[in-house]
DNA sequence: TCGCAAAGGATAATAATTATTAAATGCTTC
DNA sequence: GAAGCATTTAATAATTATTATCCTTTGCGA
């Protein structure tokens, strides 16, 4: 079922650094176990089955270690703040994962897309919009510290 | 300066149904004159000193109508809450912009993105990833109604 | 086992966004 | 150009999303 064990668990976290407790246990076993792309929310609702007394900032305060270390990925690279793109024709945008900057990219810089299977069947695309992720020269020349978060 | 004339945006929301409000072209005129992609928060700050009784709520409104419309486009279509990624290895997104909802599709289902010139000089590429934006099965066969907004 | 740094819990604070509603304004019709 | 209705604004209020604070508890190395 959940397929991780709390020994897997206890190793995973002793490869990065993290102290080992129930609670982040039992929200990444939420994790693993839910389909799709949960939200803290989600999470907490999850997991208070199992800690009635856990915290949504504990929820928050896991996840977040877990995208430090690198253990998951954060879905979008901007979210937080709505932003609006003036740029209504096709483009695509080059984003640095250390500062959040996004700058756009003509959409003739890259090839087109070409797909190697079918999607789902009845889905219709509208565009392809490709996300160039990365460290700008500005970020990279400062810090070489900390490998940024995975975003996908 | 501004790039847009008081008749062109008074022929653009005619095109688009809209009321021509003063703070509605107040706003038209600082999104296309900021660099980047500006968030609603920085239209408000700059509107302000030609509107200062202006209300943010009204830049929300105001922002969101333009892109109801597809006057202008949103940067991210996932943002609004944190959302974990399970899957750590690369892939990529298949992205409903109707209901918003997002599904994982296989990197090698996807032929390798190539760029046909140079990046801007030091920026490391960590990897590319494609959006596949559109709408799902479920919400095309609902509503042929308004078209979605872009996103950008 | 002991001690301390790290983590958790409760809750307040802040940020981001949306809803409500009354007053003001745009727009159509005459 | 005025009358009247629909839309928009402004001013909150309310929600939602996230982070900070502060104190207690716990994990883990010495």
């Amino acid at each position: 079922m959940t397929g991780v064990s709390i020994s897997q668990f206890r190793e995973l976290c002793q490869r990065h650094g993290l102290a080992v407790t129930h609670q982040r246990q039992v929200i990444f076993e939420a994790l693993t176990s839910m389909p799709g792309h949960p939200s803290p929310e989600e999470v907490f609702e999850r997991v208070r089955k199992k800690v009635p007394a856990i915290s949504l900032a504990t929820v928050y305060k896991a996840i977040h270690t877990f995208l430090d270390s690198g253990i998951f990925g954060e879905v979008s690279v901007h979210h937080g703040s709505l932003r609006v793109d003036r740029n209504i024709s096709p483009h695509h945008h080059l984003v640095c994962t250390r500062c959040k900057s996004i700058t756009d990219i003509e959409e003739s810089d890259v090839e087109p897309v070409q797909l190697r299977r079918s999607l789902p069947a009845g889905f219709q695309v509208h565009r392809y919009a490709v996300e160039i992720l990365g460290v700008c020269p500005r970020c990279s020349e400062q810090s070489q510290g900390n490998p940024d978060k995975q975003h996908y």
